[in-house]
RNA sequence: UGCCCCUUGGUGUAACUGGCAACACGCCUGACUCUGGAUCAGGAGAGUCCUGGUUCGAUCCCAGGAGGGGCAACCA
């Protein structure tokens, strides 16, 4: 059912092995996947989500989707839809929805056991006093006045804050531990803080919310989680995991383990800075086929079977590290690649006429859309007449040596067309060429000369009576640098944000057959690029294509050099 | 100047837990080709951050050092 391919292996599923080969945790092996609702899934989730539901399905276990919502004031329900969609996109199933909001009575009875155990303790001190006496990392923090306030009282204060009694901010339940503990963590860590605010799911029953410490252990020891796995900026949050969970009396309780998030080259992957990019206009929204969101990424034209094969490809460390746009790129055109049919398409047009093909004539030729290698059939037909539309990019005048498209004199083939052979350039006042003036051998109909002669460059075309204009989104690297956030502190990311990372070709010429093909679907434009109709601004007269990623170009690099 | 984590080719990971460093991406050659795609064949590229130690033998163990990163939100 699963991959067919051995799953590489990685420290998580080794210590994974070692607890079902010792029954460490006397249950199945069981992992969530814990986003809150306050923003897009992105393509570091995806590793995450890839990590989680896969070591559950590789050792027959279970993973839950858990929206994490314990903050009303930044969560909202159009959030939970679209991380339930892109989840099930990416292809994994969940065992159980899960909220940690259904957890607020449970957490609830926690505190007022911390209490009555003198584990934890209303402080009535503002933020600013708060923080100060929790000192720094190089200075120790010192009790606040409230500290040693006696279980009774601050049992009496928890329910009056529970119960409303109390503005925003008046106190908070913070876990009794040590205020000059190393790990500024464990300075008394806030557990509970009072918001009089509307909970997208909730409404208003509460005015007591969970801090991300408290509710998130011991909502996975509540769903019986064995391990929980979060990124690296956490580890030294394990410590209140742990301390919680035991205290909260789990028995196996599920335990921490961390792991580097991913870091993709020239783009950020950080949903705060996402949405600082979608609020400030940057992109057009939060599925701009730009954007590294699932959802930018699916109206890019990428593929979940390609997101998956990317996240099993790069790995699971502990080693915080950046993966360059190659490895991303390799996973869409090897899975594309295989599945996506060719359909011919002239993003910057230029016309041919032929000037010894009957005008007014249109033939029919056949066109395979595979390729030999890729093994799936089916074929359209492709309408041929007098004057037909060629990439600007493959004609050039004065063509340097290695170049084997058309120039004056020169013999190329069209593809699945017919050999032409270029007799005069055309241009207007301003010495622009405006149309090329080509002869078409008859006898080399469908590709194949007759004679057995070879041209060196086959082109792609598109015929200009029977073609459809249409716009084609050119998209490139968000960023102008690999790691726009490491620019320095005075930089603001968003100043990297590359002015070509759309380049929208408003006159190209599309075959005919791809208006009748499904609104998503995704194709190869020959020797271009694969590219997905856009489906939230396609019209059928103005059809618009994304560019989901180019052909590697060996030609460019030649030009290059 | 505290606590914690990390350090293997350009990049990302691996190495049966002590036996003389592998895979993928990228790069370079060549072959093939009706996509300068794909595929195929070959190649270059690290002696595993440094210094000591243990050992017949260390990427793996120990000590010290250097470099990188995380932590001082009533965010997660």
């Amino acid at each position: 059912m699963s991959s067919e391919t051995t799953p590489r292996n990685n420290f998580i599923r080794e210590l994974v092995e070692d607890d079902v080969a010792t029954g460490r945790f006397g249950r199945p092996v069981t992992t969530r996947f814990p986003p809150e609702p306050n923003g897009f899934l992105h393509i570091g989730h995806a590793k995450s989500i890839c990590l989680n539901f896969g070591l559950a399905e590789d050792f027959a276990g279970r993973c839950n989707l858990r929206l994490d919502d314990t903050n009303p004031f930044t969560e909202d329900m159009k959030y939970v839809e679209a991380i339930k969609r892109d989840v099930a996109w990416l292809g994994f199933t969940w065992a159980a929805e899960c909220y940690a909001s259904d957890y607020f009575d449970k957490l609830y009875e926690i505190a007022e056991s911390l209490v009555k155990t003198g584990k934890a303790y209303v402080d009535s001190q503002n933020e600013e006093e708060i923080r100060e006496n929790r000192g720094t990392v190089m200075e120790p923090g010192k009790p606040g006045p409230y500290r040693d306030r006696t279980p009774e009282e601050n049992l009496d204060l928890l329910r009056r804050m529970k119960a409303g009694e109390f503005p925003d901010g008046a106190h908070v339940l913070r876990a009794k531990i040590d205020l000059a503990h190393p790990n500024m963590i464990m300075r008394d860590p806030l557990l509970l803080r009072i918001r009089h605010a509307s909970h997208y799911r909730l409404g208003d029953e509460w005015c007591l919310y969970p801090l991300y410490d408290f509710a998130h252990g011991l909502s996975d020891a509540i769903e019986g989680i064995t391990r929980s796995l979060c990124t690296l900026e956490f580890k030294d949050n394990r410590d209140i995991y742990e301390w919680l969970v035991n205290e909260a009396g789990f028995e196996r309780p599920p335990t921490q383990i961390e792991f580097a998030r991913l870091e993709l080259d020239y783009t950020v992957v950080s949903k705060r800075k996402l949405l600082r990019l979608v609020n400030e206009g940057h992109v057009s929204g939060w599925d701009d086929p730009r954007m590294p969101t699932l959802a930018g990424l699916r109206r890019r034209g990428v593929t979940p079977e390609a997101i998956r094969a990317f996240c099993d490809s790069i790995g699971v460390a502990r080693k915080p590290a950046r993966t360059e746009l190659a490895t991303f790129e390799h996973a869409v055109r090897n899975d594309l690649n295989m599945r996506v049919p060719r359909v011919m398409c002239v993003v910057d047009p230029i016309k041919v006429v032929l000037t010894n093909y009957a005008a007014g004539q249109v033939e029919e030729l056949d066109a395979s859309y595979y390729p030999h290698d890729v093994p799936l059939t089916g074929s359209r037909k492709v309408p041929f007449s007098r004057e037909l539309w060629i990439e600007r990019e493959d004609f050039m005048e004065d063509p340097p040596k290695k170049f084997f498209r058309l120039a004056p004199g020169r013999e190329v083939r069209l593809r699945y067309g017919f050999f032409i052979t270029c007799q005069e350039v055309v241009k207007n006042d301003a010495g622009e060429i405006v149309e090329l003036r080509c002869t078409y051998d008859p006898a080399t109909r469908g590709g194949d000369s007759p004679d057995g002669r070879k041209v060196q460059g086959t082109i792609h075309w598109v015929s200009a009576a029977r073609g459809v204009t249409c716009e084609v989104r050119l998209y490139d690297k968000l960023f102008t640098v690999p790691d726009p956030e490491a620019q320095g502190d005075d930089v603001d990311f968003t100043t990297f944000v590359n002015p070509d990372s759309i380049r929208v070709m408003s006159h190209a010429k599309v075959e005919p057959s791809v208006l009748g093909d499904a609104p998503d679907a995704r194709y190869q434009f020959e020797r271009t690029g694969y590219f997905v109709k856009d489906v939230a601004d396609w019209r059928d007269e103005r059809p618009v294509f994304n560019r989901t990623v180019t052909l590697r170009d060996t030609w460019a690099k030649v030009k290059g050099a």
